[in-house]
DNA sequence: GCCAACGTTGGC
DNA sequence: GCCAACGTTGGC
C-alpha cells in the first residue's frame, strides 16, 4: 500500500466534484507529464490519495481519496476534440495513462499549504520543494498520517 | 496579473 | 546532443 498526492484545480475539478460523481469514482485524466505518469503507472488499488487544490485561493489538502483501478489509458489523448488530445498518441500504443479514483473523505479542517510549510515532519516533502509542479507524487506514511492528522482536528 | 521555475520543442 | 525559445504551472 502507497501513499499519493494529486494536485487539481477546485474551479476545474475539486475534491466535491469527485464526490458527487456516481459512486464517488472518476478517471483521473488529462495528465500530460511523463514523471506523472509513470507515478500512476506504478499505482495499486487501495493506494490512498491526498487530494490537493491548486492554484486558488486557498491552496492546500482538501481530504482523502482512493485508487480503484491500475493504470489504463487515458481516452481524451486520442479525441481531437478534446484539449488533452495528443496527436502523438496512438491506439496501439497509448502514451498517456490514468488511474480511477474514488473519493474517501473531506476533512473537518482543510489543510492550506502554510500549515503544511509550518511541519517540521513535513519539511521533506515533495509539494514543498522549491519550484515544484508535479502532479501526481508519492507521499511517506508519515508525511500521510500527520496531514490526516492535521485535517481532521 | 506577475513572475520564477520547470518541461518540452525544434533548429542546428 | 546542445540550448534558446516557448508554454505551462502555481504561489503570491
Amino acid at each position: 500500500m502507497n501513499y499519493w498526492l494529486m494536485k487539481s484545480e477546485p474551479d476545474v475539478f475539486s475534491l466535491a466534484h469527485l464526490q458527487q460523481r456516481p459512486g464517488g469514482v472518476g478517471p483521473w485524466d488529462g495528465v500530460r507529464n511523463y514523471q506523472a505518469r509513470n507515478f500512476m503507472r506504478t499505482m495499486q488499488v487501495g493506494d490512498g490519495i491526498l487530494f490537493y487544490h491548486s492554484n486558488c485561493e486557498v491552496p492546500g489538502v482538501a481530504g482523502l481519496a482512493e485508487v480503484v483501478s491500475v493504470a489504463r489509458p487515458d481516452e481524451t489523448q486520442f479525441d481531437p476534440k478534446s484539449e488533452f488530445y495528443d496527436p502523438g498518441a496512438k491506439r496501439d500504443n497509448p502514451r498517456w495513462s490514468l488511474v480511477d479514483v474514488r473519493y474517501v473523505a473531506t476533512f473537518p479542517n482543510f489543510v492550506p499549504l502554510t500549515l503544511l510549510r509550518e511541519q517540521a515532519a513535513l519539511k521533506k516533502m515533495r509539494l514543498l520543494a522549491p519550484g515544484n509542479r508535479l502532479s501526481v507524487m508519492p507521499v511517506t506514511t508519515a508525511e500521510y498520517k500527520a496531514i490526516g492528522k492535521l485535517g481532521r482536528k
